[in-house]
DNA sequence: CATTCATATGAATTACTGTTCATATGATAA
DNA sequence: TTATCATATGAACAGTAATTCATATGAATG
């Protein structure tokens, strides 16, 4: 017979968040997970800058580009701005800085 | 003729991390970009936990647990001992927390 | 030592995701 | 309006990653 857990179970069962929002934290998660937006969001901390700047700085496709931006602009990381034919983005959340500095320590303390 | 951005290039170029620090920053996200992996945190939080412990709270089997279990210790997130057949799993980092705090901190003010 | 319980692991499958390519949209200037 | 620049987007493709299944390892117990 497999042993019981089931007092540990009850007690830690009460204490974790609802499926959804775990799940909405891991997307979150999900969207710093990619080496391509974590430099986008990184450039922006300098300056807003139009996509085929982000393109060039990065050295990738302006598609490839225009892609990410639209996931980060999806989940409101950043936000953007026209001006003519040329599209700004820039951080639209400093609480973006405060998650990926965070990363940041875990990494330099190792 | 397309536009020139070189003085933003250049200062923006200054100021980005390397390629291989950011690859890492996207790594430790991507730790917490699945749920399973995140719930497996949360519960770590409240106590260390056996494998089939984890797997019957989250209601998922034991294999899929251990796969899981593998890639947070490979990655210094958790640590585990042995006790006779049980092997109890437990955080490794406190760093660990205050990650997943900052993620839900940003969830919460939206 | 054979059996059972707890865990680990390799291979296969399935689902997802990032990039590319081609093309569309939108804005400006000639 | 036509041409050009900047960006957006859909479809296809390729690589990745999570789960399942079968099985192996490792420890305790009879």
């Amino acid at each position: 017979m497999p042993h019981d857990h089931s007092e540990l179970l009850h007690r830690v069962k009460t204490e974790l968040p609802t499926d959804e929002l775990l799940s909405d934290l891991s997307d979150l998660f999900k969207l710093f997970a990619d080496s391509t937006r974590v430099k986008i969001l990184y450039a922006l901390f300098e300056s807003e800058m139009c996509v085929c700047a982000i393109a060039e700085l990065l050295g990738m496709t302006q598609s490839a580009i225009s892609h990410q931006l639209r996931i980060l602009k999806d989940a409101n990381l950043v936000a953007n701005r026209r001006a003519g034919k040329t599209v700004y983005y820039f951080l639209s959340d400093d609480h973006v800085r405060t998650i990926i500095a965070q990363g940041f320590e875990h990494l330099i303390e190792e």
